[in-house]
DNA sequence: ACAAAAGTGTTTTTTATACACCCATGC
DNA sequence: GCATGGGTGTATAAAAAACACTTTTGT
């Protein structure tokens, strides 16, 4: 950012800048990874199915504004959002090319894992938001399959060694919904019920509440809560939760 | 992105995107990590030390830029690139406040580390370049210092799990070179010479040339190299080279 | 012969993986 | 008492960590 005086201004390009957030959730009754989708209402891409974005508003953060589109779509009440990646090279987007005085689109995509209790879908809003199964997909519009690509590797490394499940768990929980949100997302070959749950008592964030819950059959199961004092000394460490 | 028709033109923020670099060497000559700064010539923070950075260009990727600025202050031969993180609050740039139409700075970081050998420091392009030892920064302008922090945090997770050593090693290596490489960046704390080489060679991507190289003194050193073949099928995996 | 640098081997501890088994509840 | 879901333990294999030792060179 230094070449202000020595470049002619003209010779530097005009941004708009999005956000497009790739939102995920875990159905935890019917086992499903689940991905928040908008059908697109104008061209290009008309009537595909996209990420949902926005362009960002004056004063607005890009972190400001990957929350606002959020909370257009759904409710949002406990949630993880981070940062994913910066798409932006030139003529990623169509708009950039004929009558568009030069500006670029420039998209810097955010990665969100929400509770599915709590994202209901607002459908009063004028767009068409769907939650499809991470497995089957529609087409996308743009570059949106290979951002959502990326946000689907960042989850699988963020669940295995950063605690964001917590954010999205109810805060008690059985070790078995915990298993569940695991197994979800990760799929098969993944350690078996026995050693995860070794592996995470043996960590000692998990605080045992004493309340047990009953399903309809079966042993009680314990409740347990993320312990966030127990957890911070850990933070930094290159911890393993599966 | 998908506000267009529905909100006034006038209440997006206009860009310009910036790209600033967090450039490591290593010297194993003197077995020090290296950042590479440039001094300001210009308000905001006269003088002061900065990342490297430019204002992106019509026509011209991120990734082109950042390459641009990395040519403009040294000979680039043999470099790892990666995006880091894209900073873009209003205002964490002073210059987007009074004079400029309400033009917002987003700063697109990228991380790159660079053969030491081959990155001769150009003098002759008007800009105060210089490395620093990574343990003796001076204070830097915006908010260089925390990209900074962030850029040594994935310098040392990338080095863990990815081969980007061998992008900066010579072609032809000693598994002494190769440890000394590793001990820089992480520091102590760190495995000892004897299971490193253990665990390497397992690994099975380090090819003996046959070649010996001696020191001054001692028993002559195998060359190895870096088998691009070998490594591929473990390129997913979650291989840990340390 | 000995210092310096490179390379090898062994022991111990810790984690990972694969199972087999026991416990508490409702019907 | 048995099906169902929850919880515990053990045996084996593999990896990580610590450290002692040998080999090959130059002087």
């Amino acid at each position: 950012m230094l070449e202000k005086q020595s470049i002619k201004i003209t010779e530097l390009a005009d941004f708009k800048v999005g956000v497009d957030n790739v939102i995920f959730s875990v159905d935890s009754e019917q086992n499903r990874l689940l991905i928040l989708l908008v059908k697109r209402k104008e061209e290009p891409f008309l009537n595909r199915w996209s990420l949902p974005g926005t362009l960002v508003r004056q004063g607005e953060s890009l972190e400001g504004a990957a929350h606002r589109i959020l909370a257009e779509k759904i409710t949002v009440n406990n949630l993880y959002l981070e940062q994913l990646y910066t798409f932006g090279g030139p003529n990623r987007d169509p708009r950039e090319l004929p009558d568009s005085f030069n500006v670029r689109y420039l998209s810097v995509s955010y990665f969100a894992l929400v509770r599915f209790e709590d994202a209901k879908l607002l459908r009063n809003n004028g767009y068409n938001t769907c939650w499809f199964q991470f497995q089957e997909l529609p087409s996308l519009a743009f570059d949106h399959q290979q951002i959502l690509d990326y946000g689907y590797r960042r989850l699988r490394n963020k669940l295995e060694y950063s605690p964001i499940v917590f954010d999205v768990l109810p805060s008690e929980f059985t070790l078995h919904d915990l298993y569940q949100f695991y197994s979800t997302i990760l799929g098969d070959n993944f350690t078996d019920y026995s050693n995860f749950r070794a592996k995470l008592l043996k960590l000692g964030f998990l605080h045992d509440t004493g309340m047990k819950v009953i399903k309809n059959a079966g042993r009680p199961a314990t409740l347990y809560e993320f312990n966030q004092g127990a957890f911070a000394p850990l933070k930094d460490k290159p911890l393993l939760f599966i």
